[in-house]
DNA sequence: CATGAATGAGCCTTCATTCAT
DNA sequence: AATGAATGAAGGCTCATTCAT
């Protein structure tokens, strides 16, 4: 129907105009990680899409081979995202307390700007297979990171395992305050905040 | 038509006929339980539910409004055996420790039995009101029944905000356990369910 | 689906219980029009047919081939009621404009009770044969009771053609009074009314 | 699946292939008619109205929001085009007599031509809403058109529910002759068409 | 590089009808 | 005579994807 539709006029950008490639994917990238967000992985449509970013259907298949190929740049985009902000929040000057504040306010603030495609990307790491290899090795890196600034702050060895459940731990605490479940159960966010940092700092240590 | 459907088949119950609505509806409910944990939410459709519990599609639209039902249907049914199991780990007799074991063993079992609804629970809390209602519901009993416990044998009280990260901590690492994360990062599944009962064990006193 | 459904209920008679065929029929029949007349024939499924008459589903088809057989049959009960109110109107004692206005406001009425079942009723004439014969039958009936009315009142006769378009005119209008489309069009509905009586009237002569 | 459909491939048109949408949309538009006309509203599926004009399911729903819409669509377009004869009849030179001979033959042409449609509209006229208005906007249309006309011509006014009346008698006439009622009841085509003639040479004075 | 019309498999859902009890 | 569980063909509609321009 060529109706305007407010759904995805709300998510579209300007327009851009024969751009390089790289622009191009870019914004279909950023259009789908919005959309994907918002309406999950089966609620959005490839066609939508590229409409929400300002080209026509076809471009979309000229970048990505398919819809699960672009969520899962839309998924990279955000764990890079992701990682920059944490190497910041480490590189910055601080005690190891201000650090893990940092660490965890970044981290929810993640969580929740993304907390959409959270519940899509679960999906997909269980149904496929490239997206589930890509997750897990973002775990491998977040263990292996934290073993090597243990090592360089001098702290001593934790046990692999210790660290797996830490992230699970944080992951899914993050998760429950981003999607709005702490306050659904009534639970005492800042408590919940404070026990996160208090654990980031253990770890690091 | 008439074409033997392999997949079909593997999950095709023996055959009813004329049965009570109570209990085609709980053959229903089995067949897409197995459906959704096998292929997700998204990749069963209803008719092949309904050919799979030995119905028609028809079938299945007398017993359901629509697929969101009978996947809550389903979840509430896997949800009330697991809290069964636990009731029954609960009133056995042993020591705390043993108690323990068996609670960690329980819960690691049905969340690799349902690794697979656990993918689209996810989903659907996100997106549906109904199940994430539903889901929340069952995170503020768990809390109630660990307060709960506790008072009964005479344990300290502890924060409901603690509670609840240790409910979020097991959670989320019996679903590495069981969709294999675990395996896939090297982590020594031995010691994290060691590490879990430990936490039980501490959760209770 | 359990749920109690209002719109059923609201068309829902008083419990039968093993009735005569004839008695069963008739419920049948009379759920069955305030049915079509209210959602349309396309719009009515049998099953609610049988279950606003207070049966079960099977108990439809013991008593009727199909679907379209019941509409003819309510159509047919229409029919019979309005013929013997036309000859009520026609035996009662008065003048001719007495007689007319009767029969018009007689007229007026079964359209407009019946309005719903009137959209139907034309669609069903032209695509079914069955129900396009009862139909027509009904015309030349009435033709033939207007003439042999004249015969008897010692009117001079008309020519069958007049009286069709007199017929044609009649109906047309009361569906037009019936169905609203003479409010929307903002016109005099007494006036129609009228020139419908003094239509009436000299066609009696 | 490809075997040829003896019924889709009488309606279907020559191959497009990659029009503009107008054409596209027009090309359906006239498959729908035709469909709708010979097999009804509820006896014409979307699929088949797409594959008669030569195009694949989903095209349909690239043009149209579903299958009301269409109808609606089809309908306004023999609306126009009626119209259109309508006026060339009344701009043609000649005697009242014989513009208004044109003027029923036009419609009497159209009526029949339409015959199929006019059942499903009528049906449709009663349970949608926008079909509803957009019939009374024609008759509303026709009533200012006869009206107009007299003044232009100079003839005396008319009650508009005189009009109106004129408009019902026409026009159920019209379908009489048209759906064969006519021959049916063993009347006379010629009296009714010269009735008609003088009704409307009356009308426009 | 970009367009956007077109495709068609396939899903969800309805409903007339059957039949064992 | 009545029941109501079960059937399954079929229709409305969506959406990932292709391809001619």
């Amino acid at each position: 129907m060529p109706v305007a539709n407010p759904i995805v006029e709300k998510f579209k950008t300007v327009r851009p105009r024969r751009g390089s490639p790289e622009s191009t994917r870019e914004r279909l990238v950023a259009a789908a990680a919005a959309l994907f967000n918002h309406f999950g992985y089966e609620g959005t449509d490839s066609n939508r899409i590229a409409r929400a970013a300002g080209y026509a259907t076809g471009t979309f298949y000229k970048h990505f081979k398919n819809k699960k190929e672009i969520f899962l740049a839309a998924y990279q985009t955000w764990v890079s995202a992701e990682w920059k902000a944490i190497e910041m929040d480490l590189s910055a000057a601080g005690k190891p307390e201000e650090i893990a504040q940092r660490l965890v306010s970044t981290a929810i603030d993640f969580h929740t700007r993304w907390r959409g495609l959270r519940g899509s990307l679960l999906q997909l790491v269980f149904s496929d297979h490239t997206v589930r290899r890509f997750y897990r090795a973002q775990r491998r890196r977040q263990l292996d990171v934290m073993a090597e600034l243990r090592a360089r702050i001098g702290g001593r060895p934790h046990r692999r395992e210790e660290d797996a459940i830490h992230l699970f731990t944080t992951e899914r605490t993050y998760d429950a305050i981003a999607n709005g479940e702490v306050q659904a159960l009534g639970l005492d966010r800042a408590a919940l905040v404070e026990s996160m940092v208090r654990r980031v700092v253990a770890v690091l240590n």
